[in-house]
DNA sequence: CATCATGTTATAAT
DNA sequence: CATTATAACATGAT
């Protein structure tokens, strides 16, 4: 589930804990999800401290303890955050949970696609301090998109809006939501977009974000039915603009899907002449 | 049983 | 070196 809006949503889950005190530690510390990181410092470093902040940037979390104790969160693929009473026993697939006097705090991920790390410093871990502007960030401008697009010219779009690096949080949903809404076909070489395009484009992926996070990022439910986001998976799905059969199929390696109709593949460089 | 999944990354190939 | 394709990760849903 989890893109920028998602990720947001989660990371809320745990807002009871805020201020609260952490008295124990449970974790499946063999598991995949806390590679790179030590799960004992870990277990050491939360137990008897509070924690003090909560914070998100594209897909990462990041929580604080105390002042000097850092806790950082990706969700993967199907990885959530959730409270559960403070009696909770840790299930299957709770790899990580927190103890206040009230509550659980729990990182559950099945698939184990997701990570938990640990750095215990004065600032911020370096991953985090980091990470690129935000798709909402002033920094996120108009002149730096159309120069990275530039930069990978020939690359389709669809690929492109799913590097982290440079569009940290926007997901394979948001992804094709944001083409859809700009009427661009995902398989458009990022150099062929004119720059009026461009200027739409790089409204929707703000718009794309800034909606994501007052409707899923607020209280965790779907979009509506106006947006392609309740219609990409479902078989016969239509597109809600036009009625047309939306198309899926995969594009550089993740299912894509788009409307035939508002979304036309670039014309050829050259149509004619000789 | 086969296929697919809202993500990332190591490795191979171009 | 930069870009792109593929596999791998591990589990659950259909």
């Amino acid at each position: 589930m989890p893109e920028l809006a998602e990720v947001f949503y989660f990371s809320r889950q745990w807002r009871p804990g805020l201020g609260r005190t952490i008295l124990r530690v449970c974790l499946h510390g063999e598991k995949r999800v806390f590679r790179g990181s030590s799960p004992r410092a870990l277990r050491e470093g939360l137990s008897g401290r509070r924690l003090t902040s909560i914070r998100t940037h594209g897909k990462q979390m990041l929580f604080r303890f105390g002042r000097d104790c850092w806790l950082g969160v990706h969700l993967g693929m199907t990885g959530t955050l959730l409270t559960e009473s403070s009696r909770h026993q840790p299930l299957d697939h709770d790899h990580l949970v927190l103890y206040t006097r009230e509550r659980a705090l729990i990182f559950r991920d099945p698939r184990l696609f997701g990570r938990i790390r640990f750095t215990r410093s004065s600032r911020p871990p370096s991953w985090w301090s980091e990470l690129p502007p935000g798709p909402l960030s002033p920094a996120f401008s108009f002149i730096r998109l159309k120069s990275f697009l530039q930069r990978r010219g020939g690359t389709p779009l669809k690929p492109l809006l799913l590097l982290q690096e440079f569009f940290p949080g926007i997901g394979n949903w948001m992804a094709d939501e944001i083409l859809w809404r700009a009427r661009l076909h995902p398989l458009t070489p990022a150099a062929a977009v004119p720059d009026r395009i461009l200027r739409t484009l790089h409204n929707m992926v703000r718009k794309v974000s800034l909606a994501a996070l007052r409707t899923i990022g607020r209280n965790g439910q779907d979009p509506p039915a106006t947006w392609l986001f309740p219609h990409r998976w479902q078989d016969g799905g239509k597109c809600p603009r036009c009625r047309e059969a939306l198309i899926r199929r995969p594009v550089a390696g993740r299912t894509a899907c788009w409307c035939a109709r508002c979304q036309k593949p670039a014309l050829p460089r050259r149509p004619r002449r000789s």
